[in-house]
RNA sequence: GUGGGUGUAGCUCAGUCGGUAGAGCACUGGGUUGUGAUCCCAGGUGUCGCGGGUUCAAGUCCCGUCACUCACCCCA
């Protein structure tokens, strides 16, 4: 094999045709966000180090091991965005938008960076598509987020999901509980990786993987069971919208966030074709976070979906429709005839109709094959006879029927026989 | 960062007891000069991941290394 270029470690290229797919589970989650009034908004991929470090906090791995960080020429740390929310924060700061009427509500669609091992599902560059909503603090606001990332994955075609909920407490209750499981973890042998981890997050070993450590807090203390009558009422509220909604959930009261930022409610949805990595989204509500950024005090709520991960679920469960790129290819038959179908080609492009033709001097054979390929419902066959005749052949491919029409109306013929039938070509035609 | 697995044609892989490589798919052309998917014929491609060692001889055995992959940790 040859010394070939490659990409970097751990980034997925998309090609033709996953890359269809792929654009349109991103596109079917966006608009699951512009349904419930979510404003599109357009975001840098890097920004100040301070911003993430600050933002997502300390004690994170993400900020610990896995951002790409480096210095601009200007000898500016600069860290390729990890996660979307903390750049939205800064955007809303920047731009005022907390000023005006509330909640700002905004999404966003991009890729991100952490630069850990790559494995099933797991990338250092990804995908996300993410929504938040910024300056009330309404429980049913957090159902809305919720419900809208469901609906996302739903519009897939998902079904082997679940949502996991839970409630993290806020500034009035956390602090009491975190001393109270970090006075019983004290008590446990554990080992001294976990021990640190005890120090610095207690949450996050309640959610350890491994059975010796899952035994030894069978019995640990439980944020749900410790939550100020606030941030209880919060929650049952939470689950009461998301009943009427019609949304289903489970409450996993162990679970834990990688990012520090969360408060009360926090979800996460939970799909299992997909191997050890099995969230394909996930969120919560982020009350200290604009604060903390040297905004004013308020509150937010939001999620970020994991697009490939969406992708792969979507393959997993076999929901994807098929992606062709064209409607219409054009068969020449020698060189009078190309000309003539070039200048077709245009015309029905410029009726919106894709259009692609078969180069090269190709044999008729290797003509229809390659029309064939294409995955275009029509040929359009013109040769010499036609070119005399006034007449092109329309044919449609799945069948072999074919029917001359005058060349003069070929662009409504090709029109009323894509209109026919079927719909599958609606659902390709919103891939961009 | 820590473990396991795998590296042979564009893809999926076979290759026995060491004797300087094969199949299927895909691709291109043809099967009487105006019709594709089936069928038939023909055609091309390999630093056998890389480096070293053993041997008359290494895709095959040994050592090292790199890459990919899965899992842990963590997360989308």
């Amino acid at each position: 094999m040859r010394d070939v270029f490659s990409a970097p470690k751990g980034v997925p290229d998309y090609i033709p045709p996953t890359s269809a797919a792929f654009a349109h589970v991103r596109s079917t989650l966006t608009r699951a966000a512009e349904l419930a009034g979510y404003g599109y908004i357009e975001l840098p991929v890097f920004e100040d180090t301070a911003l993430f470090s600050r933002g997502v906090g300390e004690s994170t791995d993400v900020v610990t091991k896995e951002m790409y960080t480096f210095l601009d020429r200007g000898e500016r740390s600069i860290t390729l965005r990890p996660e979307g929310t903390a750049g939205v924060m800064r955007a809303v700061i920047e731009h005022s938008l907390d000023r005006g009427s509330l909640p700002a509500k905004l999404y966003y669609a991009g890729q991100f960076f952490r630069a850990e091992a790559p494995q099933a599902g797991r990338y250092r560059q990804f995908h996300q598509v993410g929504i938040e909503a910024i300056g009330i603090d309404d429980p049913a606001l957090d159902a809305e987020v919720i419900a809208v990332g469901d609906a996302g994955f739903r519009a897939i075609g998902l079904t082997g999901y679940r949502l996991e909920l839970t409630s993290l407490g806020d500034a009035n209750c956390r602090p009491a509980y975190r001393e109270k499981l970090q006075a019983f973890l004290a008590e446990l042998p554990l080992d001294e990786a976990t021990r640190q981890r005890a120090e610095l997050n207690p949450l996050r070993v309640l959610d350890d993987k491994r059975p010796e450590v899952r035994e030894m807090v069978a019995d640990a203390p439980l944020m749900v069971d410790n939550l100020c009558d606030a941030c209880r009422e919060h929650y049952e509220l939470v689950k009461g919208y998301l009943t009427e909604l019609g949304v289903k959930f489970v409450e996993n009261p162990r679970m834990v966030r990688g990012l520090d930022y969360y408060t009360k409610t926090t979800f996460e949805f939970v799909h299992d074709g997909l191997g050890a990595q099995s969230g394909i989204g996930g969120g919560g509500r982020y009350d200290g976070l604009m604060a903390q950024l040297g905004g004013q005090e308020l509150s937010g709520v939001g999620f970020g979906l994991g697009v490939d991960r969406a992708l792969l679920a979507a393959q997993a469960e076999g929901v994807l429709p098929e992606f062709s790129r064209v409607d219409v290819i054009g068969v020449p038959l020698g060189e009078g005839a190309r000309a003539r179908l070039v200048a077709i080609a245009g015309e029905l492009r410029a009726e919106g109709v894709r259009t692609d033709l078969v180069y090269g001097g190709r044999s008729m054979k290797a003509g229809f094959k390659a029309a064939d390929k294409s995955g275009a419902k029509l040929a359009l066959v013109l040769g010499e006879r036609g070119l005399e005749a006034g007449t092109i052949g329309v044919k449609t491919l799945a069948t072999g029927d074919q029917v001359d029409v005058a060349l003069t109306d070929v662009v409504s013929a090709v029109r009323d026989a894509l209109a026919q039938g079927d719909t599958a070509a609606e659902a390709v035609r919103e891939t961009p």
